[in-house]
DNA sequence: GCGTCGATGGCA
DNA sequence: GCCATCGACGCG
């Protein structure tokens, strides 16, 4: 399995959330080695986009969308859950993918369908937001031997996006038992 | 197996 | 006053 680039992220949101369904996850922290393959994701295509952050404008919050693919973007909500995304696409564009889901690999077990429960079970907080991908402590895999179903859907939570909100974003896993909740539509 | 609701904090 | 969420409830 090969480390992916960042010319991969570069990719518009679309083709990069597409593109990661199947890859693997891997983040190294306090010692220990946490791999899981990604079976959900949403795009977040652009300022454009009603549901995307970076809709907002360049905040203090979003400045990292608004940067270099291959970063991580992570952000509080509700309260309690943090969000890992991918900054996407050319630098200037605020297109980000989110992770939504992912399988536990290599023996670990570990409830990972939802992005919330996700970013708590690898231990992935905002301290790591605006880290890059492509370094040693958080990135992805291509897995060639991996051949994931993936199906197209409405992304999760954004019935506040007018015209938006019934855009086919998401993609998932049709194989993969650990789709979201919310997911399997 | 559904729908509803509360927790909880950063942000504009 | 929102939220790119989740789990606990109450139902019958």
């Amino acid at each position: 399995m090969n480390k992916i680039r960042r010319a991969f992220y570069q990719q518009n949101a679309v083709a990069a959330a597409r593109g990661l369904i199947g890859a693997v996850l891997v983040h190294r922290v306090r010692g220990k080695e946490y791999r899981a393959r990604i079976v959900e994701t949403e795009a977040y295509v652009g300022p454009h986009d009603l549901a995307s952050h970076s809709s907002k404008g360049r905040t203090k919050r979003t400045e990292i969308m608004f940067g270099p693919a291959g970063h991580a973007y992570v952000y509080l909500i509700y309260g309690m859950y943090d969000m890992f995304n991918i900054v996407a696409g050319r630098t200037g564009s605020g297109q980000a993918v989110l992770i939504r889901a992912a399988e536990p690999l290599g023996g670990w077990k570990a409830d990972l369908t939802g992005p919330g429960k996700l970013t708590r079970a690898l231990k992935i907080t905002r301290s790591s937001n605006g880290l890059d991908l492509t370094g040693g402590r958080l990135f992805l895999l291509r897995d060639p031997n991996y051949h994931p179903r993936t199906k197209k859907a409405k992304r999760v939570g954004v019935d506040y996006a007018k015209e938006w909100k019934d855009a086919l974003l998401r993609f998932f896993d049709a194989k993969s038992p650990s789709v979201s909740k919310q997911g399997l539509r």
